[in-house]
Parts: C-alpha cells; sequence; structure tokens
DNA sequence: GAGGTAGATTCATCTGATGATTGGCTCTAC
DNA sequence: GTAGAGCCAATCATCAGATGAATCTACCTC
C-alpha cells in the first residue's frame, strides 16, 4: 500500500468513525502528515485525491475541510469518467440514464404535490424552449409530421449555433427540474453525472433528423402534464420513450 | 485554477482528443511536467488524483498509463464515496440500488439464452447460500471445523458470524452474476458501487427479523426462476419486491 | 541459447524553502 | 464604544533537489 493510499484510508476512516464531520477542520498538514506518518508531499497527493472526488476541500491561508458529503458532491467527479468513456459504452451509459430518467418522471408525477417549485422551473424550461424555436425560422410551415423522417435531406439550412446552445440548456434545465421533484438527491446526482453536458451535445450533435427539435418540445410537455396530473404511470412511459428514441440513433450510428 | 486541475484537465484532454489512449504510457513525470508548465510535486498530484479515479495506473521503475477506461474501473470509486455517505441517504441510495437492480433483472431474463454462463455462477451462488442455511441448525457437532469455534456459553440460536459472512458472500455473488447476464458493464458497475460490501453489512446487520435468510433465499429462487425462464416481467417484479423489503426495513430504523 | 548480472530508467518518498492567501489581532480615529 | 485600516501569524500552494525502490534493458558468461 502506497503512502498515498494511507492517506486517503487514514482520513476517510476519521470520517466513517466520527472523528471528521461534515464542515469539521482538518489538522494542519504538518501534524497530518505526522500522524500518519508520511512527508508532507505524500500527504498532499492523498489530500488531493479526496479533494477530487469532492470529500474534502482545501483553501490556501485558511485550512481543508470536510464537505458536506452530499450526493451531488460526491458523484460529480462520475461525470467526469463518463465523459472518458469517450463512444464505446455511449449507449450503455444511456441506457442506464433511461432507466433513471424513467424513475425520475415517475416519482417526480408522484409527488407532483408537493413539488410545485421545481416543476415551475420545468414550466419554464419548455416554455424557453418553445420561445426559442417559434423565434427560429421554420424548413416547413406545416405540422411537425411524423413522416417527415423520410425527408431527411431537404435543404435545410444551418441551425443557429445560439439556438442550439439555448434549446441545449432548457433540455438541462428541464430534466433538472424534473429530478428535483423526484426528491432523491442520489438519483438526481446520477443522472446529472450520466447525462452531462458533454454527452448531450454528443447526442444533440448526432441527431440532424428534419424537426427533431420540434419532437423533443412535444415529447417534453407530454411529459410534464403527465407529471402535473399526477399520473406516474403516463409519465413513465412518456420519459421511457422519449430517452429511447435518442438511444435509437446510438443504436443506429453504431 | 490550481496547477493540479491544469494537470488533470491536460491529461484528460489528451485521452479526450485522442493523443493518449487506454493503454498508452504517459510521458515520464520530468518532460510532462514541463509540458504543462509545472514541477514534478504538481504533476504527482495530478497523476494521483486521476489515479484514483482509475483513469492512469503508474507502476514504479515502469511508467505511467492509461488504464482501459473500463466502466468497472471508472465506477470503482463511486463506490468509496457511497460508504462516506453514512446513514443520512441510505435510503436514497438504495432507492437508486433497487431501480437499477430491478433493470438488471429484466435484462438478465431478456438475455438468459445468451448468458448461460452467468447464470450458471447465479445458480451456484444460490447453492452455496442453501447449504450454508441447511448446516446452520448443526454447526455444533457438524463436521465443519472451519469456523465453528465459537461455540461457548451458547444456548439459544445466535448467527455465527462465518454464516452470515458466507450468506453475504453469496448474495454479493447472486447479484454479480445477474449484472453480469444483463449484458451492460456500466450499469453492472454502477450496482456494484451502490451495493458495496460495507453497505451490505450494515444493512444485514440491521435485518434481524426471524427467518429473513431463509426468506431472501426463497427469493432469489423465484428471482433466478423467473430469469431462466427468460421471463423478464416476473423477474423484474419479484426483484423490485425482494429489494423492497430491505428498503422497508430501513424506513423503519429512521 | 539460457540464465544471470550490472546499469539505466522511472516512479516513490522525503526534506527544505519560498510565495500567496486568509483570518484575526491591534491600533487608531471618531 | 465602535468601525475601519493596517499589520502579523497561520496555512495552503508551489517549487527545487536529493535519495531510495522497483523495473526494464542490454550485455556478459557459460
Amino acid at each position: 500500500m502506497s503512502r498515498t493510499d494511507r492517506v486517503v484510508d487514514g482520513i476517510t476512516a476519521m470520517i466513517l468513525d466520527g472523528s471528521l464531520a461534515p464542515g469539521d477542520r482538518l489538522p494542519v498538514e504538518k501534524d497530518l502528515a505526522a500522524t500518519l506518518g508520511v512527508s508532507r508531499g505524500s500527504l498532499r497527493e492523498g489530500v488531493r485525491a479526496l479533494s477530487v472526488l469532492g470529500v474534502v476541500d482545501s483553501r490556501q491561508g485558511d485550512g481543508t475541510y470536510v464537505t458536506s458529503l452530499d450526493p451531488s458532491l460526491l458523484v460529480a467527479p462520475l461525470g467526469l469518467v463518463v465523459e472518458l468513456q469517450g463512444a464505446g459504452h455511449a449507449l450503455h451509459v444511456h441506457t442506464v440514464r433511461r432507466m433513471l430518467e424513467t424513475e425520475v418522471a415517475g416519482l417526480a408525477a408522484s409527488n407532483a404535490a408537493r413539488a410545485g417549485e421545481a416543476l415551475a422551473r420545468a414550466r419554464e424550461a419548455l416554455d424557453d424552449s418553445a420561445a426559442t424555436l417559434a423565434a427560429r425560422p421554420l424548413l416547413t410551415g406545416g405540422p411537425r409530421a411524423r413522416g417527415s423522417r423520410a425527408a431527411e435531406g431537404e435543404g435545410a439550412a444551418a441551425p443557429d449555433p445560439a439556438d442550439h446552445e439555448a434549446l441545449l440548456e432548457a433540455d438541462i434545465a428541464f430534466h433538472r427540474a424534473l429530478a428535483e421533484a423526484a426528491a432523491n438527491p442520489v438519483l438526481g446526482a446520477l443522472v446529472e453525472a450520466l447525462a452531462g453536458r458533454t454527452a448531450r451535445h454528443r447526442l444533440w450533435r448526432g441527431i440532424t433528423q428534419a424537426g427533431a427539435d420540434e419532437r423533443t418540445q412535444d415529447e417534453h410537455e407530454a411529459i410534464l402534464d403527465a407529471v402535473l396530473a399526477g399520473d406516474p404511470e403516463r409519465a413513465r412511459v412518456r420519459m421511457a420513450a422519449h430517452l429511447l428514441e435518442v438511444e435509437d440513433f446510438l443504436r443506429a450510428q453504431g
């Protein structure tokens, strides 16, 4: 076992046995290094590793403190490594995301009565994306027909990157608001990690089907309708269907 | 941004843009430190952090290499922080675990035809726990001298720690085999992280209901039956019911 | 050709020193 | 008495150099 491992294990052990609680300050580097029997350099490597994991937080001139240990903090580094997965396991990652988001939708619907604030944010997110879509020059004036996927070759002008960014932002806000309504911070943190910005960017870049953005908007609206109606079954099914579509694109691409 | 962050970002960027692939060797510390414009100490802090995250692996006398970046490696540190959650979010953690294990059971059933090997291991795990349970009443005079030294002062059904450990081991093996049969490594790694040894220990210690072990065995058997029969619906429902029972204990305790 | 040995390479760790930032104390002015 | 400015000590951040330990490589011996 390396010195650094000794440091990591030592500090986590102190947290587990209660001698260090969230918010507590760690001993100064010199003392802690002496306690653990390592040099200051090795101590810093271990502390830094725990810092990356979100367990402790070092502040220059002040000290090193145990974080709140909230799920959102501790799960965050998972987002980093999920991005490193690259295309190899993109389908597997998204499958798990779909499973969890489906449950998010169900829980959000069950909690609808107690989650008015979060659901109001979801409503706002959909209003924002609807406004973006309305302001955008449409390719076809007609209604968004399901059969439009046959017309993939139509001469669509390059979509405005700013619009694309706004839609992505609203999408993130929508799903995040639902996760909050589900009232399970571990679930929310995991979904956040699995559906990070980079991953979503990759997804949306890959989906070039005409009318895809409008279709997403419709599906979001349907999901929110079910959630607000307190109908978990419909919310689950609609969320699952929504994310399965994305998954189909991943599967088709390879 | 700290020097260490520069190191972490720099190395992850090299992996993302393809200049470093899984299995590749990083430049020697001195060179890499010069490239990133940091001292060797800061470089080591960053590399060590990535090492804890399972992204790189340093070998003394050899070099530092990018790992395979497999989900099981990268998700592993999540298990550490899940243990740090302690009792505060135990219920939330287990709820997510139940959601994922339910899907594991469903996928395993769907894949039953192609997962004979993994399901054979699940069968073995249940046979092991069945044998432990069958031998338990006869512990005192039995030929199993391995762990049966704690016979002093026994009068009632004081559970043998060795048996408890064996049952826990079989439980882990059973769920792990099902996860493998589900054929989604990301899903399997997450379940593994959420249901770590320590968490399971806590659970099993809390469940003191008479006959709980036998009941668990029966439920496991029912789950495996459904999986082997290729019946995802039954497998899902039975797994969900199984883990909901555990969850009820958590909810009752606080 | 097989096996072992010596050297070079690389990471692991320690020691010491300096800079940057923060928090708290003191002193002063009103 | 209180509010503000300025000084000082504590603490983390970073660097530099040196030594030890493990591994790999090349060469040498038989």
